[in-house]
DNA sequence: CGGATATGCTGAGGTTACCTCAACATGAGG
DNA sequence: CCTCATGTTGAGGTAACCTCAGCATATCCG
């Protein structure tokens, strides 16, 4: 994964730190997955299903932001590691649900409070008032 | 470019709403690099010699925060364009320089400014107050 | 009902932006 | 001058996407 996708090097703009700090964000929670030796498409994928349960792979594409064949990709590799199975929709024989298996579930559950965790580590730098200004501020941009 | 790479999905802690406006910002950038038809890389490579001047390749790389082989792929594309051009080093014959045309150097400086613009709109929705509050904040984590 | 059309998934094959490893030329120290 | 380090690049690989086409099923409509 690059760091500053948006060509924006060193330079001091706002947008020039808002990069850095992203960067280093991502560096964290990327370090953070290691342990489990899991790609960030699959944590992403694992994430959208422990928080919506069994979804088509369509469903889950749209989540993801990518397109439904690329969905099939990642499901395949979740289940070659044993993390979610296949079942047919009962409601369209087309279809295909995905579901965490049980030791999906578990990983999915680790991976989301390790994440937190590691979340807070990072804002945990600021005092509560900051971090407050920052959410709200935060808020207006991404409207 | 995926949008947010970490796994953080929709959920609604600091960290999320960071990354969705990352996700805004990175596609606002990105949109506005589309006129060119140039890649994020190169634009990111233009960046840099804008900045510096001639560099090495491996010099590049390490701006780039990339391996040096894949500075050498990114410089052929931009020669192939003609926005680049390679001469030798005079310091060491080892080595090359890669140097902005004189179209690298009218092309670097206009993606500068549409970028900037483009920043300036985007952060333009706040106060100025905000502003500065974001941007302490994001320097305090920058560190 | 039956045919046209839409939808859901996936095989095949492509692209992009990276990577490592090894070769080759040159530089620098003992 | 011999060894070791350094700079660039060819060859070849990978991850995470993509599109397009094909197949099965669903839905709509005359």
């Amino acid at each position: 994964m690059t760091e500053d996708t948006t060509g924006t090097g060193d330079d001091d703009s706002l947008a020039e730190t808002f990069w850095a700090v992203a960067s280093r964000l991502r560096r964290q929670t990327r370090d953070s997955l290691a342990p489990w030796d899991i790609s960030p498409s699959q944590s992403r994928a694992l994430g959208v299903l422990g928080r919506h349960g069994e979804v088509r792979p369509g469903t889950l594409a749209e989540h993801l932001r990518i397109a439904a064949r690329s969905a099939t990709e990642v499901v395949d590799d979740l289940q070659a590691r044993g993390l979610v199975e296949r079942r047919p929709d009962p409601a369209d024989r087309r279809a295909t649900l995905v579901a965490l298996t049980e030791e999906g579930e578990r990983l999915s559950a680790a991976i989301r409070t390790a994440r937190r965790a590691e979340a807070d580590r990072f804002f945990g730098h600021l005092n509560g008032t900051d971090r407050a200004e920052l959410a709200r501020i935060l808020r207006t941009l991404r409207a």
